[in-house]
DNA sequence: AGGCACATGTAAAAGGTTACATGATTGG
DNA sequence: CCAATCATGTAACCTTTTACATGTGCCT
C-alpha cells in the first residue's frame, strides 16, 4: 500500500525503468524504503494499469529494451493526496539488534563479528550518501541550498539517512569496544 | 521467521504473557522489532507447539486467566544458534520520509504537521527509554554497569534506541526550521 | 454512563521474500 | 573464461496488517 507512494516519490526525480529503480532503491531511497526488483516490477505494472504512471519503451542496441516510467498528472495528484494523510509509525526490524539482545545467552564471538560487518556496511552507505549529497549541493553550502533549491525533500531525507548511518557507526564502535573489554 | 527470535530474546528477561509481550513490544523491544498482539498470540502458540517455550496458566480473580510463557532449554538453544547466523540488512520503511521526499510536489503544511507529530512521538519514546535506562543502571554509571553486569545485551540495544530517537528529534527540528523559513 | 486496562483469540486480505527462468554484453 | 551488469518477469510461500469477536472490572 505504500511501496506505491515510495515509487511515485522516486519518479519525481525523473523517469526511470524498473531496473533503474531497483538500483535506486538500493542507494538513496533505501534510506526509508527497501524493495526487491520483483516487488518493483509487479507494482509498476499495477501503477501503470491504474493510470498513475505511464511507460515508454526505449529500444536499445546491444541491450535488452527497457520500459521507462514517468508520473502522469493523476499520479502526481495521488502523491499529493498521500502527503496529506497520517504516516504510520515506523516499523523497524533489525535482526542484528535481536542478536545483541540475546548476546548474553548466545555466541558472543559470532555476534561481535556480525556487528563488525554491520559497521563496514554502514561506512559504505555513509560514503555513498555523502557523494550523493555533494552532487545535490553542487558546491553550494547547505544554507544556500535550502534558500535556493525548489527540491528540498530529497535533501532532507538524505540528511536523515546520513545521520542514521553515522549513529550506526558510533553504536557499532561502542558495542565492539565493550565486547572486547569483556572477553 | 525472525519474530520468533525476537520473542525468544524478549523471554530472556523472564516469563511473560502474550499481553505483557504486546505491551513490551510497544516499549523497550520496540527499538528493533514491532509486532501486533495478533502476531504475538499466533507465534506464541507455534513456539509452544515446537517446544521452544512452555506455558503455565495463571488463574486470576477479577481478571481473565493468563498464559505465562518461559523459554525451554531447547528454546534457549535455538536462540543461541540464531546468534551464530548472519543477520539480514535492516528493512526500514518510514512513510513520513516518503512524504518528505514528495514534499515539493505535495502539501507542505500537512507534511510539516506530520513531522511535528513525529517529533512529539520521538520525545515520548526517548523519555520512556531513558527511564528504562535508569532502572537498568540502578544508580551505577555506565562504565561500572558494563564491567559488572552479565546482561549487557538489553542495555546495548536500549542505547541504540536512545540514539535513534535523539537523531529523530534533531532531524525533525531541522526539517521544521527549514520548512518555516521557506513559507 | 462511558472509556480504558486486562486478556485472548479467528479469519481474510495485503504485502514481502525466495526460488526459478532467460539471455546478451562488457570487463578483467 | 568467468563474473558482473543490463533487463525483465512468474510462482510459491511466508509474514504482516486489518477487521471482527468477547467479556469483566475499575475509575471518573
Amino acid at each position: 500500500m505504500a511501496l506505491k507512494n515510495a515509487i511515485l516519490a522516486a519518479l519525481l526525480e525523473g523517469e526511470s525503468s524498473g531496473y533503474d529503480l531497483a538500483k535506486g532503491f538500493d542507494s538513496s531511497v533505501a534510506n526509508f524504503w527497501v524493495a526487491t526488483p520483483q516487488q518493483l516490477y509487479k507494482e509498476l505494472d499495477k501503477l501503470e494499469a491504474d493510470g498513475l504512471i505511464e511507460a515508454r519503451v526505449v529500444e536499445q542496441e546491444r541491450r535488452p529494451n527497457k520500459r521507462v516510467f514517468r508520473l502522469t498528472p493523476r499520479g502526481g495528484q495521488a502523491l499529493a493526496t498521500f502527503t496529506e494523510g497520517t504516516p504510520r509509525p515506523t516499523a523497524i526490524r533489525d535482526e542484528l539488534l535481536v542478536m545483541v539482545q540475546a548476546l548474553d545467552a548466545g555466541n558472543a564471538a559470532a555476534v561481535r563479528h556480525a556487528i563488525d560487518e554491520r559497521s563496514t556496511l554502514a561506512r559504505g552507505k555513509l560514503h555513498r550518501y555523502e557523494r550523493i549529497r555533494d552532487v545535490l549541493l553542487d558546491g553550494r553550502d547547505e544554507d544556500t541550498y535550502f534558500e535556493r533549491s525548489d527540491r528540498i525533500g530529497p535533501y532532507l531525507t538524505l540528511l536523515r539517512g546520513i545521520a542514521f548511518e553515522h549513529e550506526n557507526i558510533r553504536w557499532c564502535t561502542l558495542a565492539l569496544r565493550i565486547l572486547d573489554q569483556r572477553s
